[in-house]
DNA sequence: CATCCAGAACGAAACGTTTCAAGTCGGGAT
DNA sequence: ATCCCGACTTGAAACGTTTCGTTCTGGATG
C-alpha cells in the first residue's frame, strides 16, 4: 500500500487537486500551500506512479531500446550515443537484451508496448518487420536499427552492409591477396548474409579465389577455432586474406594464426568488421569496417523522435555508407 | 485513442469482465465466447496496458538494472547472466545506463520507482546507499551489485576488492617483480579505491617498491597514456610489474609498450582485473583476477528475488573472493 | 455598502484494468 | 411442474492520476 496522491492530500489537509498542481503547475499554488503540500509528501512517502500517470495521460517519456546483443562492444558503443542524444531530447531509454533468443525478443517487444513507451529502437537479427508493423498499427511506433526495412511504413536506419562486405575484400585485394576466406555465419542473419554476398560479388569480379567458413557464433572463441582450423592445412591450402565477419572473429583468429607460427599480415592479411575499441587496441591492430556506430545513434534517435512528433520523415529508409579503417593487420603486408 | 478492453468488450457484445477473464483466467470461458474476445481482440487491435493493470495490480514483473558503464565488457557479461535467471524466474530487465553522469543515475532510479518495478538491480560507482535507502523505505527494494553497503538493510552482493589488489600483487611479487606499479582512478570511485589499498597493503607487506598513476578514466585509451609515460622513463626508473585496476587500461598499456620495445612480461609483468573475453583474447594473453561475473549475475537475481517475496535473506552482504587468472603477460616471467 | 475580480483551492470525472458479488441459464432431480 | 445446482457471464467498484469547470476568499472599485 504505497501512499498516493490521496494521502498526501489527507496529510496535508488539501484536495487531490492541489497536490496534483503542486506536482505539475506549480506556479499555480500559493507558497503557503506548496510548503504544506512539500512536507506531507515528505512524511507519507510519496512516489508518483508513473502508472497513474499514463493512464490519465495516456503517455510516458520512455523509449525502449531492443538490443540483440549486449556483450558485443559494438552494441555499446551505439547505446552510449542513442543515451546522449536521447537525453537531450528529454527522454529516458530502458534497454532490454534478448541474448539472440528470438521468443524472448518477441516477449520484451510486447512488454515494451504495454508499458506504452514512446517509441522503439529496434537492432535485431532476426525478421522483426512483421512484429513491428503489428505494433505500429497498435500504436508504437519503431525505428529499425542496422537493417534496411522492406516497408515504406516501417523506417529504418542500416549500413549498406553489401557495400562493407565488398570494401573488406577489395581492400584485401588491393593489399596483394589472391585467395580470400569470409569467416561468419549463421547465415539466418541478414546482415552476416549482405556482407557475404557483397564479399563474395567483390572477390568474382576481381577474379579471386574465395572460400567461406561457417560458424555458429560471431565470438571470439569461435573465431579461435576457425583459426586453428586454418592453421592445420598446409600453408599452400590457406588463404592469403581473410574476411572476419565482425572485429570478435578476427581477435580470435588473429590469436591462434599468430600462436600456430602464420604471420600477419604476412601471411595471411586479416580485416575484422565494426571497428570496435578492441580492434584499434590489438598489438597487431587489425583493420576493419566502421559501420559508423556514433553517427547512426544519433540518427536513429531523431529519426524516432521526428516519428513520434507525427512529423514525416525526409527519408524513410536511411542507409550509410560503411568506412574502410586499414590498419596493421593488412597494411602491414605492402612492406612485404 | 489505443483500443482498450472496453472497445473489445463491445465489439464482442460481451462484458469487459469477460474479456478479462479471456485474459487471465482462460478456463472460465466457455469455448464460444473465448473465441468471439479472440476475434474481437484481433479486430480492434487490442493492446493490454500495463498501466492499468498495475494501476490494479499495484505490481509488474519487470525488475530495473542501473549499470554505470554497458561499454565496459565486464558489464555485458553480468547483464547476461542476470538476464538469464531473471527469465528462468519469469521476470523482464529493463537496464539503464546513465553512463558515468550521477545526476542521470539519480534520474534513471526514480523513473525506475515510478514505473513500479518489482525490485532494482543497481551497480554503480557512487555513493547511491541514501538514495537507495529512500527508495527502499517508498516501497523499491534493490540489491547492490558489485559494492558492498554499509547498512544492514540494503542487501548487497560483491567482491572483496580489496583483496583482488592484492592478489593482483603479490601474483606479481611472486613472477619476482620488486617494483611495482598501480594504474587506475578516479579514487573517488570505491571500487578503484579498494583494490589500490590493497595493492599497497600487499606491496609494503612485501616490502616491494609502490607507486601510483592516476587516470582519469577506465578506458582503452586511457591505457595508452599511461604505457607512453612508463615507456618514455629510462629503463631503470620504470616499475617491473604492473597493477591495471580494470583489463581495458591493460590491454592499452600491453599495446604501447610493446610498441616501443618493451617487452611483456619479461622487462614488465602486467596484471589487469576483471577477466573479461579480451584480456584473454589479446595476442599475449593478459592475467587477470575474475570478478566471477557469471556467479554474481545469478546470485544477485536470486537476492532480489528473494527480497521481493519478503522472505529474509540468508545474508544480506554476499561477499565473493576474486580469483587468480595468471596468464602469460605475467607467467611468462618465470623462464626468464 | 454593494459589486466585481483575480487568485487560489476544490473535487468530480475519466483513463484501462481486475475482482468479486450477483445474476442468468439450462438441465437433472424430485 | 418445481426446485436446485453448476457453469458462465455480468457490471459496478476500485486502483492513482490529471484535467477542468466550480467555488471560495478577500481586496479593490464604483
Amino acid at each position: 500500500m504505497p501512499a498516493g496522491i490521496k494521502d498526501v492530500a489527507a496529510q496535508a489537509g488539501v484536495a487531490v487537486g492541489t497536490v496534483s498542481n503542486y506536482l505539475n503547475h506549480p506556479e499555480l499554488l500559493s507558497p503557503t500551500m506548496a510548503q504544506r503540500v512539500a512536507d506531507a509528501i515528505d512524511e507519507v512517502g510519496f512516489v508518483p506512479s508513473s502508472a497513474g500517470r499514463q493512464l490519465r495521460l495516456g503517455v510516458s517519456s520512455v523509449i525502449g531500446y531492443l538490443a540483440s546483443d549486449i556483450g558485443n562492444p559494438h552494441f555499446g558503443e551505439v547505446a552510449a550515443s542513442v543515451q546522449n542524444r536521447a537525453a537531450q531530447l528529454g527522454l529516458s531509454v530502458f534497454l532490454a537484451d534478448p541474448q539472440h533468443d528470438e521468443e524472448r525478443e518477441a516477449t520484451y517487444l510486447d512488454a515494451f508496448a504495454q508499458h506504452h513507451v514512446r517509441g522503439l529502437l529496434v537492432a535485431s537479427h532476426h525478421q522483426v518487420e512483421a512484429r513491428l508493423a503489428l505494433l505500429r498499427r497498435r500504436g508504437t511506433p519503431s525505428v529499425l536499427v542496422g537493417q534496411h526495412a522492406a516497408s515504406p511504413e516501417q523506417p529504418s536506419v542500416s549500413i549498406d552492409e553489401v557495400a562493407g562486405g565488398r570494401l573488406a575484400i577489395e581492400h584485401l585485394a588491393e593489399v596483394g591477396c589472391r585467395r580470400v576466406a569470409f569467416v561468419g555465419g549463421p547465415h539466418s542473419i541478414v546482415q552476416v548474409a549482405a556482407r557475404r554476398a557483397g564479399a563474395e560479388t567483390a572477390a568474382r569480379e576481381r577474379g579471386i579465389a574465395f572460400e567461406a567458413f561457417d560458424v555458429a557464433e560471431r565470438s571470439v572463441s569461435a573465431g579461435r577455432g576457425i583459426g586453428e582450423a586454418i592453421a592445420s592445412r598446409p600453408p599452400h591450402e590457406r588463404p592469403d586474406g581473410v574476411f572476419a565477419v565482425n572485429d570478435l572473429l578476427a581477435l580470435g583468429m588473429l590469436r591462434t594464426l599468430t600462436a600456430e607460427g602464420i604471420r600477419v599480415p604476412g601471411d595471411i592479411a586479416l580485416i575484422g568488421y565494426d571497428d570496435n575499441e578492441f580492434a584499434e587496441a590489438s598489438l597487431i591492430p587489425i583493420s576493419s569496417v566502421s559501420r559508423r556506430h556514433r553517427e547512426v545513434g544519433e540518427i536513429v534517435v531523431d529519426a524516432l523522435f521526428e516519428t513520434i512528433q507525427g512529423r514525416p520523415l525526409a527519408a524513410v529508409h536511411q542507409q550509410l555508407m560503411p568506412v574502410l579503417v586499414p590498419r596493421e593487420s593488412t597494411l602491414g603486408r605492402r612492406r612485404a
